[in-house]
DNA sequence: GCCGTTTTCGGCCCGACTGTTTTCAGTCG
């Protein structure tokens, strides 16, 4: 089993935390920690790309040193100089400084005057009233620190997207209500639109006397505040997310509005940009000296610096600076870009609407097409269709299509790709069929090799067009299943199959990353919704979402184009 | 420890808020 690209990114931010306790050179610290960054958010395996002799120190923030220091831990999974520091910082100092509120001083003040090694030891020792008597502390800090070690066993895990969305539309409703408030817009990774979200960056300009701090600090959902000020307080919330609140002047807002989207990377890109050209940017505007240039809008920022505007959804430092000053930004795929979904279950499996509801809803939609896509026999729990009951439903498909004017409902199915490779239908009943969508759903826990060779397999079948859910991840539920992604990628752009992007924000596989290589390597995507219900089709903008921060355009999209040209695309014959 | 059209040395973002201070260090984003 090859030794993760997380696990390396982990091992370096442990380094980089208690490197920090030790005091040590803060650029160092912060190098350790950019470098976790990039291999965290690397597409690629380090193991893969050392075992193609690829130059590690190519990458972004890797150098010789940190390259050789990979190396080591690909090939030992081990790092000596975080056992080195170990034997004089114990590791657990690392995990205390994750509580908040406590940075790398205070940790280092409570490990050598209370000799505290342990979350246990810091635990007692803020019951025992040791903490308030340290210089720096006191009896605030000694109860947070109480409060937030009992908390601190409860995961933080990031919440998905739409759990996001659901905690942010009332929030927003409700501040939407504060006197003189006049733009609000949530920023910061949510504006970004990544899978998960960390916590919410409510971005506010309003007028001089409004309320908006107040009824911020006063929502019915608010479990603690943590900062309350004019122009910042932070909340938590019930459901354990943070939230801040910004306000800003009318003239900030598009300096604000960047500043606050980020991402961190791209913002100190774009800073860099602006110190080149003598101008200086934060989140008041954009100033050459001590004269305001700009920063009304976003739009001005990125012309301050010589830039076309950059969507926030690119906004991560993987190339979209570079490509702006060449001028060669994707045009980014629209949820009016969508032609139709591939991805469709109904009734007759596990399904919640019949065939018909779900055609009318397409058509509802203005699709152009959709496609059903029940389950194959081999999904027992799901009712999969034998042979009998699809070929039922295509001559039901052939009804409706009589009926129905303005949407074609295209015969396909998500067939089983059995342990073996094999299809879970005979061909000559694939053949029947407009396209197929292959999915694993069972054996995740095959080898790496043996779960890419099985895919590999199944796209050898002439009849095989869509690769379902790639991974099989399930977000902070289930982990991908072990495959070499880009290796499936490539046998499917050999054969001429595609692959999905899976537009259900359980799912969202492709990830970003993904979407990058297949753009590279010119392999379309299907962006479908994988829908269960009528509203399930409303997921088709998660799918655009991450399509977006993938880089990819309307043309690198199947479902994107006319009929003719996706029945082209669909016939590997 | 990384990086480079100020290039192999000398930089590396900076402003808001809190708590413990009596003028500011620590933390966070």
């Amino acid at each position: 089993m090859p030794v993760h690209n997380k696990e390396i990114a982990d091992l370096f931010d442990e380094l980089a935390d208690l490197l920090e306790i030790e005091d040590s050179n803060p650029f160092r610290v912060r190098a350790y920690r950019n470098a976790a960054h990039t291999i965290r958010n690397h597409a690629e395996n380090m193991a893969d790309l050392i075992e193609h002799g690829s130059d590690l120190s190519k990458l972004p923030d890797i150098g010789n040193d940190l390259a050789e220091k990979i190396k080591t831990i690909v090939e030992t999974g081990r790092l000596p100089l975080l056992e080195k520091v170990h034997s004089r910082t114990p590791a657990a100092l690392g995990r205390i400084m994750e509580i908040r509120g406590l940075g790398p001083k205070r940790v280092k003040a409570l490990h050598e005057k209370l000799k505290i090694k342990s979350m246990d030891d810091l635990k007692h020792a803020a019951h025992t009233g040791k903490i308030r008597k340290l210089d720096g502390f006191g009896k605030k800090t000694e109860q947070m620190i109480k409060n937030r070690v009992k908390e601190f066993t409860q995961s933080e895990e990031r919440i998905k997207l739409n759990e996001a969305e659901d905690i942010a539309t009332p929030l927003r409703a409700y501040l939407k209500e504060s006197k003189g408030i006049k733009n609000l817009t949530i920023a910061g990774s949510y504006r970004r639109r990544k899978e998960t979200i960390g916590d919410l960056d409510i971005l506010v300009t309003a007028r001089k006397n409004t309320d908006v701090m107040e009824r911020f600090v006063a929502y019915d959902e608010v479990k603690e505040i943590i900062s309350q000020g004019e122009t910042r307080s932070t909340i938590r919330l019930r459901s354990g997310i943070s939230v801040d609140l910004r306000v800003v002047p009318e003239e900030s807002y598009g300096a604000a509005l960047h500043y606050f989207t980020g991402s961190k990377a791209h913002n100190i890109a774009i800073r860099k940009m602006a110190l080149e050209k003598k101008l200086k940017l934060n989140e008041y505007g954009i100033f050459r000296g001590k004269k305001r240039i700009g920063g009304n809008t976003e739009k001005e920022v990125y012309a301050q610096v010589g830039l076309p505007y950059i969507e926030p959804e690119l906004r991560e430092n993987r190339g979209e600076v570079d490509a702006a000053k060449e001028n060669k930004l994707p045009d980014l795929v629209t949820l009016k870009d969508i032609r139709g979904d591939l991805h469709c279950h109904t009734k007759a499996t596990d399904g919640k609407h019949t065939l018909k509801e779900m055609a009318q809803a397409a058509t509802k939609r203005g699709y152009e097409y959709f496609s059903i896509n029940d389950h194959s026999e081999h999904m027992a729990m799901a009712h999969g269709l034998s042979e009998k009951r699809l070929l039922e439903q295509m001559e039901e498909i052939d009804r409706l299509n009589e009926i129905l004017a303005d949407t074609v409902i295209l015969k396909s199915i998500e067939v089983d790709i059995l342990r073996d490779g094999s299809l879970d239908l005979p061909d000559r009943v694939l053949k029947e069929l407009d396209f197929t969508v292959g999915a694993v759903h069972s054996k995740f826990n095959l080898s790496r090799t043996q779960q890419t060779e099985r895919i590999l397999r199944a796209m050898d079948n002439p009849y095989f067009n869509i690769l379902a859910h790639p991974t099989g991840r399930l977000i902070n539920a289930r982990t991908a299943y072990a495959i070499n992604l880009e290796k499936i990628m490539r046998g499917a752009k050999e054969r001429g199959c595609f692959i999905e992007l899976n537009a259900h924000p359980d799912r969202l596989d492709l990830t970003d990353d993904a979407c990058i290589v297949a753009k590279e390597i010119e392999l379309r995507v299907a962006i479908s919704t994988d829908a269960h219900s009528i509203s399930g089709l409303n997921s088709m903008r998660f799918g655009i979402n991450q399509a977006r921060r993938g880089w990819l355009e309307a043309v690198d999209v199947i479902n994107c184009q006319p009929l003719k040209e996706l029945k082209r695309l669909l016939n590997r014959r």
